[in-house]
DNA sequence: TCAAGAAACATGAATTTTCATATAATTCTT
DNA sequence: AAGAATTATATGAAAATTCATGTTTCTTGA
């Protein structure tokens, strides 16, 4: 099942992890990003407004690492969507620097909607994928997640030393 | 753990599985990408190696589907490789549209070395992580993109039965 | 076998994304 | 309090991606 046994015949890709989580990803995705691009939004658009559901008035930066976009691009999409009246930026009156994003009101119509559809559209997954509620699932990924961001040091391909005795991080 | 739980002040994103796919996959593969990068190659390039090292010799289009990448970028992608002699083009004998793909002995090269650092690099996520292979982790995510692959029907945002009752696919 | 249709790639223009860096505002140092 | 360093965002040019469509090569059916 893993790709540590060192069958020559066996493929690499279908059994190799991130693949398996990209491939996961763009699966459970594809039918719903194709219902928000319906709705007039590309997909990182979609991600903002709903990042902004939850936290209205964030900073570029904060909503940046929120939606995992970039900051610079986040940038240029946010004043796309200003231009288009999905939201607003104002400028953080303790901090000059910061860039609060809002939603507009007819913004927020737009994510009522999509938020809706999206808890409307992970229901029908997981009862048909699992017939549960996905916790496993969602646990199993949240604690991925966690022990991935707390990053453990260590180089890749640095085939120095095969066996080498890697120090216990944390976890 | 739901989203199905209506309540008004849990923030929607942390909690959806969508979302939680997407930054697994992220939060796992940075990473290993960034190695690939560092590497010469940016990761459509590593998909590609990594794919032809299963199915040297695939046509373009099955080559786009097995590595996730839109056709018509993919063929950019490779026509790039071929100019740095990673890969080879040939058009197929039997059917003259086809154009089959194929490592060099250069490109191989490189791909050897990247796939047994993907190796390495899976190996030490599974173990500090979970101390063990993965098979959970994969059997979960290959159920979950088979079952996501053969594509049930149904519409999203169709507001116009909330409580409907929806036939039973497979599963 | 010929025309219509389909399949496989390629291409071009418009748009996005990336990467490095500029600009502006704040904080820290001494 | 001045200058240095840092933080937050914006910007511009190069590169990549998308989308629709073009071209070529097969396939099919009358």
């Amino acid at each position: 099942m893993s790709n540590t046994t060192d069958d020559p015949k066996a493929p690499f890709v279908p059994n190799y992890l991130l693949y398996l989580l990209a491939a996961a990803s763009e699966a459970a995705s594809a039918r719903f990003h194709s219902h928000v691009r319906t709705r007039g939004l590309r997909v990182p658009e979609w991600r903002v407004m709903a990042c902004l559901m939850d936290t209205d008035g964030s900073m570029v930066t904060e909503l940046a690492r929120y939606a995992m976009i970039e900051q610079s691009r986040l940038t240029k999409i946010i004043i796309q969507m200003d231009a288009r009246g999905l939201v607003t930026r104002r400028s953080d009156p303790k901090d000059g620097r910061r860039v609060r994003v809002f939603l507009t009101p007819q913004g927020r119509l737009l994510a009522d909607e999509l938020v809706a559809d999206a808890k409307a559209h992970e229901m029908e997954l997981l009862r048909s994928f699992h017939g549960g509620d996905g916790t496993e699932i969602k646990d199993t990924l949240r604690a991925l997640i966690q022990h991935l961001e707390s990053d453990q040091p260590g180089r890749i391909g640095t085939t120095d030393s095969p066996g080498r005795n890697p120090e216990i991080a944390d976890s």
